[in-house]
DNA sequence: GTCTATATCCAGATAGAC
DNA sequence: GTCTATCTGGATATAGAC
């Protein structure tokens, strides 16, 4: 009965591998395990299960952001612990946001497909901007400028520490959607760089 | 005579912008002025116009970083300068780095493309990675090494200060690519990084 | 080297039995 | 809700005239 769960997970895996066009309903239907006739007493048509991805998406990542804001939302509640987070809280706080965007089904599927989709139309790429980059972008433009506010972050403009802090997160991110085997390294580097930022940027340093 | 590489050329701007798969021969044929038919007497199928824009790219790619090196090759001959450099030079050099990349027709067509085609299969999946990431980042970590053996760089892992310095480009490009009207904003905020950058790894600095 | 006509194939989708 | 059989359109590619 959650066959009709099971085809959007599936779709989105293929779509995710190979793109929208490349995948036929018959390859879906196989990774279901019924024929492709029987797809269409879920949904009405191929792009429907496209949609369908896109709204179950858009939920889960609004329970996302609702319930894990810890991650990207909500800088005012960091803004105070932030004030005396150690450099190793940061390492753990990012790691735990690489860890959920790389072993998520759903969250890395549809980021690859995002990808692969995101040329296609006006609203597909306005889509990818926001999630992939403006969303924890912004997040840490606040967060960096409250920081500075509260005189532990060096007085530099928030976004484009922000961006140097943001940017190689992202790049080590598309790194490891094309070669997965990569994870460990890209991760220590992520660490590397995010200790680096700190004690560079971190107005209370020594040197 | 040149229907060959107009042929080229129409296919990689509609590559570009939908993918291998969601482009028919007929329409590549149709932006070329001519019948699907004909397009037939120039490549034996639409696999082999692909791979023909493999082909040529990598030729005018090799004679990119041939001739103009200054951009991204050869760190040894630029090592010298860059201990005289100034945060002005810094900027020039990137806003050509990144006028050339966003307003080739083909440099600009086939990165969109690449992103679109990135996971199709390991050699592109290797290709992007090499050529979108790995070579710019080779490049500023050998630079960035002799320019802290010559003193003129604060003595950080060169790798992670390449890392810290290219990813916002990378980011800024891809943003470019899907915004092409972001193209001003994104200058600003990458001269912004640029001189951030400088300002803060310069070991000449005063502050 | 371009065209028209056509062969061939396969994909998305529907009909209707079970 | 699954299946088999089938319709239909569109895509790659070829044949052969000009």
């Amino acid at each position: 009965m959650d066959t009709k769960q099971k085809i959007l997970l599936e779709a989105l895996r293929l779509f995710s591998q190979r793109g929208y066009d490349a995948v036929s309903v018959e390859q879906i239907a196989a990774a279901v395990g019924i024929k492709a006739p029987s797809l269409y007493k879920h949904y009405k048509s191929k792009q429907d299960i496209f949609h369908a991805i896109f709204d179950e998406t858009a939920r889960r990542y609004d329970e996302f952001t609702d319930t894990i804001s810890v991650h990207v939302n909500n800088s005012e509640e960091d803004a105070k612990t932030f004030e005396e987070i150690t450099e190793d809280d940061l390492v753990e706080k990012v790691k735990a946001l690489i860890s959920y965007s790389l072993h998520d089904e759903y969250v890395s599927r549809f980021r690859r497909m995002m990808t692969i989709e995101q040329y296609r139309s006006k609203e597909l790429s306005d889509l990818y901007s926001q999630r992939y980059v403006h969303q924890i972008h912004n997040y840490h433009t606040e967060l960096f400028g409250k920081m500075i506010a509260a005189g532990v972050l060096a007085e530099e403009d928030p976004c484009i520490l922000a961006m140097m802090y943001d940017a190689p997160i992202l790049v080590l991110l598309g790194e490891c959607d094309r070669h997965p085997e990569k994870e460990e390294e890209c991760r220590k580097k992520l660490e590397a760089h995010v200790r680096l930022f700190y004690r560079t940027f971190n107005s209370r340093r020594k040197g």
